[in-house]
RNA sequence: GCCGAAGUGGCGGAAUGGUAGACGCGGCAGUCUCAAAAACUGUUGGGGGGCAACCCCCAUGUCGGUUCGACUCCGACCUUCGGCACCA
């Protein structure tokens, strides 16, 4: 009687054999060429789900398979474990954030275990352990001392009611507070931040790296990199220093056709504009734009509007007064935070001066154009009018020659604007990498020595509900010595954006353990870049962008000697249920575990890879699990249920069934090899269901030899091992094979052998299919185009009729084009 | 709103300019069984025709275009999903 296939007894079995034998050890001195198969570490929410599986399965497979294409792999996991949620526990149910944490890193970690993964636990990295944030703290300090840290004034989340800072999740629609339900302002905090923005143009570039079209456009855009020219508006106000405004443009040549200038109501010089009978007008409609957020201040279908604050510029080049407006769709982080308004060429503006009766100067011409008013805004190019000396122009032409004429009197010049900002990384949290600085009365900002870190987030801070950051109220952490003249100083109370925890996560899994730096110079050089990186979709921007950032900080810096940390990206989709993304916030989490113990790692492995292409996701839905259950289920019994011969099969027939089954053998290598190379996983899994099919029919008509069935059988296996690796290694060990199938090698495909022997034609009319033909793969195209012309089935279309095409694609179709 | 994707049987999907629906779920019929479950076998896009082997027409979100030929390329629109800088 054959024992039934049983995942319960079998995946922990060989989980157990498998870490005692340590089979999944990395060795950084093996001499195979190297392969760092990178997953994004999963935030220490508290449970693994199944959102979480379909990120770490998939990679796992390909990155066994890798492994038995003979590459040394390192495949590492860790804990990216700072951040918002742990404090929130900490306020909610008065655990420590620390406590909290640990106690998901230990939950997750035995659920990742689960998984059957060849992770190396040995390097593992837990982001909020100090023997990593210490290095955190310390490449904080490597970009202070580069000039790539400043600080400045930025707008945070701010609930007058708690006394906080909320960040934009605690937002709910329409600005209320969560936690209170008041209306949520915002305002300016002194913060840190780091010039990403250096970068912008190298960031634009992915040269030499292997990443979906798509996340290049993405950061494409991200960045938004656009010429322009910066123009100066005269200003002379009484008691204002300031003597210009300036403002970014990519449109100069209607620069005769301001109207209206528009100030971002943040802009420093409001204040100071502003007329004594505007004021409260303007006051008004400044606290009512801090209420807004960047999404419906940058929304093109929200009504504009704005105020004029009673005073004026200069528009050089005319001469003309141009009256001072704000508006909240400008904003102060993008160009100079004040734009000209243009109305005739401008949609924005178009409306903006509809809306307040300001005045529309048509300047470009549109060439149908009869002098009258405008109907809409009129964006395209045409010949410039009222435009003083450049009448007559074209108005492409005119973009530089106002441009040259503005340089030439130094009203104005070329420059490149970017939508990208530099990095906000301050958080007025407590569990975060604390910001090493001291500032000092006499000397200033002063970096925490190298010698001092870490710097340690203290373990007795109160969390109490309505505070601000746990840290500015801990006096002993507060209080301290400048380190320069040992004068009495205070820390820096904000902590890190968790972004920067995981921009250089992927260095230290090389040197997890080594407490002397940051990681080991030659084990970085080894490993990285990183061969593949994988992860959610949603990181496609951010992480990502800040990550490629950190690198080429660091290689200028002198620690790397490479400038892209992942040389090819694959992102998967996003696992949503009841049509929303999981999260422990929307009460929609799917947890795995429960599948895992019900049908085994191997099932749900194997069938969160078969659900569809892998960077599309989808609704979750196991109503299909069961196909993959009976699927291994019919695997184990075709490999355990002993082959028998059959003694009637003449010899030609045998010869048949073993040469198509060898041929069926190598096609199936060759395509489950393309796809697990194309991470395509989904039609990876059809292949080898096809080919178990086509097993089990041999297996019923027994017309091979014992030994044809054996060498199917063994590739069979092979091709299984990276997708199921505990039923593989069982049905490895109980055919008598020798431990452990993942040290095998992965099986190779003779061209020669995948060869078919016959071909389908396809034979057309007008591109309408009329016939198929079984031909051989040799047929040329003269006795293609001769069998499918004498086809019974096409004849009645080419009757009286004139062919006046023939296409002929090889080894596919023919195609008469007839009259 | 802006940026990026996706839309194909009852369902998940396959087909990357050349046979639409591979593979699987579900359904239906059968085998086994006292019965049921499991397992196995067959069948399964819609409509029409034929005693039958089969044949014809329609069909890939909507509308239009390019092409001998379009799920695939181009344009517009609709719907859904991801991101929008303090969730990570």
């Amino acid at each position: 009687m054959l024992a039934r296939y049983n995942p319960q007894e079998i995946e922990p079995k060989w989980q157990q054999r498998w870490a005692e034998d340590k089979l999944y050890e990395v060795s950084d001195s093996d001499p195979r060429p190297k392969w760092y198969a990178l997953t994004m570490f999963p935030y220490t929410s508290g449970d693994l789900h199944i959102g979480h599986w379909y990120a770490m399965a998939p990679s796992d497979v390909h990155a066994r398979f890798k492994r038995m294409q003979g590459y040394n792999v390192l495949h590492p996991m860790g804990f990216d474990a700072f951040g918002l949620p742990a404090e929130n526990a900490a306020i909610k149910r008065g655990i420590h954030p620390f406590t909290w944490t640990m106690q998901n890193v230990v939950n997750m970690r035995r659920q990742l275990k689960s998984i059957g993964a060849i992770y190396d636990w040995n390097r593992e990295v837990v982001t909020c352990l100090p023997e990593y944030y210490k290095w955190t703290e310390w490449f904080f300090l490597k970009l202070y001392k580069h000039d790539l840290a400043y600080r400045a004034k930025a707008p945070v989340n701010w609930c007058p009611q708690c006394q906080t800072v909320l960040a934009n999740e605690q937002v709910l629609e329409g600005g209320f507070c969560e936690r209170c339900g008041a209306g949520v302002t915002h305002r300016d905090l002194e913060q840190w931040f780091f010039r990403i923005t250096k970068y912008a143009d190298e960031l634009m570039q992915h040269d030499g790296i292997d990443w979906p079209e798509r996340i290049k456009i993405m950061q494409r855009n991200w960045v938004g990199r656009s010429e322009g020219t910066e123009i100066s508006f005269a200003l002379d106000h009484p008691g204002v220093a300031e003597k210009e405004i300036l403002v970014f443009t990519t449109r100069p040549d209607t620069t005769f056709g301001v109207t209206f200038m528009v100030l971002a109501p943040e802009h420093p010089l409001v204040a100071k504009l502003t007329a004594p009978e505007k004021k409260a007008e303007v006051e008004g409609y400044i606290a009512r734009s801090r209420r807004a957020t960047e999404i419906e201040r940058l929304s093109t279908e929200r009504e504009k509007d704005g105020v004029f604050i009673g005073a004026y510029v200069v528009n050089r080049l005319n001469g003309e007064k141009v009256p001072i407006w704000i508006a909240d769709y400008v904003l102060m982080s993008y160009g100079t935070g004040a734009v000209m308004g243009v109305p005739a060429h401008d949609e924005r503006d178009f409306a903006f001066a509809h809306r307040y009766n300001l005045p529309i100067r048509v300047v470009v011409a549109p060439s149908d154009w009869d002098g009258g008013e405008l109907e809409e805004a009129f964006i395209g190019s045409g010949v410039m009018v009222n435009s003083g000396q450049f009448d007559g122009i074209p108005s492409e032409a005119g973009i530089d020659a106002v441009t040259d004429f503005l340089a030439e009197k130094g009203w104005g010049k070329h420059t490149t604007s970017y939508r990208l900002r530099d990095w906000l990384i301050s958080r007025q949290r407590y569990w975060g990498a604390p910001i090493p600085i001291i500032y000092c009365e006499q000397c200033g900002i002063v970096p925490v020595p190298e010698k001092d870190l870490p710097v340690l987030l203290p373990e007795d801070a109160e969390f109490k509900p309505t505070g601000e950051s746990p840290l500015k109220y801990h006096q002993k952490f507060v209080n301290t010595t400048c380190p320069k003249c040992s004068a009495p100083a205070k820390r820096e109370t904000d902590t890190m954006d968790t972004f920067m925890c995981s921009s250089w996560y992927f260095l230290r899994y090389t040197s997890s353990e080594c407490d002397t730096a940051s990681f080991e110079a030659d084990r970085v050089k080894s490993w990285l870049p990183v061969n593949l990186y994988t992860g959610g979709a949603e990181h496609a921007v951010m992480h990502l962008l800040y990550a490629r950032f950190f690198i080429k900080a660091i290689r200028d810096i002198g620690l790397v000697d490479f400038g892209e940390p992942f040389t090819r990206l694959f992102n998967q989709g996003v696992i949503i249920v009841e049509r929303q993304k999981m999260s422990k916030s929307r009460g929609n989490v799917i947890t795995p575990d429960e599948y895992v113990s019900e049908l085994g790692a191997d099932a749900v492995r194997t069938y969160l890879m078969f659900i569809g292409p892998w960077e599309q996701g989808g609704e979750w839905d196991d109503s299909g699990i069961s196909g993959i259950t009976r699927w291994l289920n019919r695997l184990w019994n075709l490999v355990l249920t002993g082959y028998r011969r059959s003694k009637d099969v003449s010899p030609e027939v045998r010869q048949n069934a073993e040469r198509e089954l060898s041929r069926f053998t190598h096609q199936t290598i060759r395509r489950v090899t393309d796809d697990m190379e194309r991470i395509r996983f989904n039609i990876m899994i059809a292949a080898l269901m096809e080919f178990a099919n086509y097993l089990a029919k041999v297996a019923e008509t027994g017309a091979v030899s014992p030994s044809a069935w054996e060498e199917a059988i063994d590739s069979l296996l092979r091709l299984l091992a990276p997708t199921t690796p505990h039923l593989a290694e069982e049905l490895w060990q109980r055919t008598g094979r020798e431990y452990s199938i993942h040290n095998q090698r992965w099986p190779q495909w003779d061209e020669e052998l995948a060869k078919e022997e016959e071909i389908t034609l396809v034979v057309q009319v007008n591109g309408k299919l009329r016939d198929r033909k079984v031909v051989p793969a040799s047929i040329t195209e003269v006795e293609a185009m001769q069998i499918a012309a004498e086809s019974t089935r096409v004849q009645p279309y080419l009757e009286d009729k004139k062919i006046i095409k023939r296409i002929y694609v090889p080894g596919r179709l023919v195609n008469f084009v007839v009259k």
